[in-house]
RNA sequence: GCCGAUGUAGCUCAGCUGGUAGAGCAGCUCACUCGUAAUGAGCAGGUCGUCCGUUCGAGUCGGAUCAUCGGCUCCA
């Protein structure tokens, strides 16, 4: 028979060749090296029987579904292993992630770090077992028999959702077999490279009413060396930890005292401020008004609001005199007794108040990271109020400042997702796919790939969601704009129209940053605390290198201060190798250094934070090199 | 909130099977006045997260609790 090649070539073969003869006939090489195939577009096994005329691509573990097959082997091998050991437990599902993979198991009880080395020892002994992973067609009524019968109950659940009359498919590797799809590699002996990493509880179909089961995470490559980058890439992205970083170089605090809150030090909140003016510079410029609103508000507007309803338990609340008050978790209530007190005309709009909003939402305890996720966090919130046709033009210029603003801040890399009606929802399908259709066509015109979380908007309206990535790869959103068709009129907001009558504005919720401690958060993850010289809290240090020096040193000290910018001399009677070393460490942009020949010619030699002399200025030319760096955002 | 791990000096960590704490760095003092990643010597610094229990005796064992870390769930 003959066989199509990816190249156009074609091979013949013996009727009942397989996959796997396919690779041998080509070359030994290939055949060690092929661990699945592509048989007219679908994945199989090598043990596939091919048929003539069948186009066949050879998977091998270089490429990218090679790799995902051997992780998702490894996570079979692992649930073999784990079943070995623990004859009790019971296997329910073992997909593949980003580096890796996991299995849930049922047991009885959780497994410890001693558990995972003696499983990561099974696995490695099967895999010398050099057992080979069969595909196996069951009848979906034998096969739920066959799991319940060996005690398996959550398997059989599984299988039990498969259409009545379907067949499954089992592999089986020695005595053991797993329901799955497949393909899998060969032969155990073809998953050489992990390592099992964490357990975790999760609950069985990620439902937090089910029972807590037991994930262990573990990765896996395809080879030696890329197992070895991805362990060293873990170590590097931890030296990037915001947390670590923040005690290093002293930004902030957290203490048991004020869990989830933050206790910024100088250096920290000097960054803080610069990203709070930067932002209030642009919001300034795109129109909005910055206005300030109280913390502690009554209960009633939350209930008017709906959020005593709904976030009652997510509220701090405090009391006094008889009346009951929330700490307030969000600002739209507040933003909209603002736009009440006067009566807006149509021309008014959009309306955009904006607000550095101090937010208490007392978010359960096993939620809390870092700045990531806090109790307490201020937001560059801000509510455009609207007319249902201003939607997409507001959403556009929300756009076009949020990617302006991300770049500035040296972020390239954003996550966008368009999150539409939930099944719970106000407001009517008119307003819906009106909101939609803008928030869609607002990211069309910008040319921005973007995904859909179909269904995950809030209950008031469709939201685009930004989103960075901290060192490790976690995703957390930070910018948003939501359209809300509620709350406006909850809470009585209105404006007069052309016609004389009295409408409800739609009220858009948007934040560029988000939070600002997550930002900085990710901020400091992103530069590796090695801020860009705009934002770092000192931007230079002027050292001298003998007491002679000492009174230059704080003259041009006090020069560039009076500049504006933020610089300490260093004085102290150390080595000029020391204190370099010193401040290279505290991540300062330039470290400038006067000696006798500085002073007596007026310069400053400058280094910079990779190690580099950058030359000797005269003390002007370094003053405007530091003008011109700051407007550069350099 | 759920599962697991962790909590010792400002920081990073050591402290075996219970016998009332130790290092490096940082800090302070003194000497040295020095040219781009660590000068030397000395000093000081901890009720071992908190509470309860077992014990003649607890940093070490048990329980509770708080916080942190890693996941899960959640995230207006």
């Amino acid at each position: 028979m003959k066989i199509q090649l990816p190249d156009g070539s074609s091979r013949t073969l013996a009727e009942g060749a397989t996959a796997y003869d396919l690779a041998a006939d080509i070359g030994p090489g290939l055949a060690r090296a092929t661990i699945a195939a592509r048989v007219n577009g679908r994945l199989v096994d090598v043990y596939h029987v091919l048929h003539g005329g069948d186009e066949v691509e050879l998977i091998t573990e270089k490429s990218d579904e090679g790799l995902e097959i051997i992780r998702h082997s490894a996570s079979h091998l692992m649930a073999m292993a784990v079943q070995e050991l623990f004859p009790k437990s019971q296997v329910t599902i073992g997909p593949v992630i980003e580096d890796g993979f996991y299995y849930d198991f049922s047991f009885e009880r959780a497994f410890t770090p001693e558990d995972l080395e003696k499983i990561e020892a099974k696995m490695r002994e099967i895999a010398r077992r050099k057992l080979d992973v069969k595909r196996e067609e069951w009848d979906r009524d034998e096969a739920i028999r066959y799991f319940e019968g060996l005690g398996e109950t959550y398997k059989a659940r599984l299988i039990a959702r498969i259409p009545a009359g379907e067949t499954v498919s089992l592999y089986r590797q020695g005595d053991w077999a797993d329901l799955c799809r497949g393909p899998h590699v060969p032969n155990t002996s073809r998953i050489r490279h992990f390592k099992l990493m964490k357990v975790a509880g999760a609950y069985w179909e990620g439902n937090a009413d089910n029972e807590q089961l037991q994930r262990i995470y573990g990765t896996a490559w395809a080879s030696k060396e890329d197992l070895k980058a991805y362990l060293h890439r873990l170590e590097e992205a931890e030296k990037r930890d915001h947390r670590k970083l923040a005690r290093a170089l002293d930004l902030f605090h957290l203490q048991d005292e004020a869990p989830g809150m933050v206790f910024w030090h100088p250096k920290g909140w000097s960054i803080w401020q610069s990203v709070e003016q930067e932002i209030r510079g642009v919001m300034r410029e795109h129109g909005y008004q910055e206005i300030r609103t109280p913390q502690v508000v009554d209960r009633r507007l939350w209930e008017r609001s709906g959020h005593w309803d709904k976030f009652r338990k997510e509220m701090f609340t405090t009391a006094t005199e008889n009346r009951d008050y929330a700490i307030k978790p969000m600002n739209c209530p507040c933003h909209i007794q603002v736009f009440n007190q006067h009566l807006h005309s149509y021309r008014d709009l959009p309306l955009r108040l904006a607000e550095f909003g101090s937010c208490h939402r007392n978010e359960p305890s096993g939620t809390l990271h870092g700045l990531m996720r806090l109790r307490n966090f201020v937001q560059d919130d801000a509510h455009i109020f609207c007319t249902e046709d201003q939607i997409q033009e507001e959403v556009c210029n929300f756009i076009d400042l949020t990617y302006e603003v991300y770049r500035r801040f040296g972020f390239e890399d954003v996550i966008i997702f368009l999150s539409d009606r939930p099944d719970n929802r106000v407001g009517t399908d008119e307003q819906w796919d009106k909101a939609e259709a803008a928030l869609h066509q607002a990211l069309k015109s910008k040319d921005i790939e973007y995904g859909l979380n179909p269904g995950e908007g809030a209950f008031y309206g469709p939201k685009i969601e930004f989103s960075l990535k901290d060192c490790l790869g976690r995703v957390w959103q930070c910018g948003t704009i939501q359209v809300d068709f509620s709350m406006p009129g909850k809470l009585d907001a209105e404006y007069v129209a052309e016609d004389g009558s009295r409408k409800t504005p739609v009220m858009l919720h948007r934040a560029v940053l988000g939070s600002l401690e997550r930002f900085i958060g990710i901020l400091i993850e992103q530069h590796e605390g090695k801020f860009p010289f705009w934002l770092a809290p000192v931007q230079a240090v002027v050292c001298n290198i003998t007491d002679d020096q000492a009174d230059y040193v704080r003259e041009i000290t006090d020069r560039m201060l009076a500049e504006g910018f933020r610089v300490e001399s260093d004085l102290r009677n150390e080595k000029v190798g020391y204190k370099v070393r010193a401040h290279t460490l505290a991540r300062v942009p330039f470290i400038l250094v006067a000696g006798d020949r500085e002073r007596d010619e007026g310069t400053v030699s400058v280094r910079n934070l990779s190690g580099e002399n950058i030359g000797t200025f005269s003390v002007d030319d370094w003053i405007a090199e530091m003008h011109d760096r700051r407007a550069r955002y350099a």
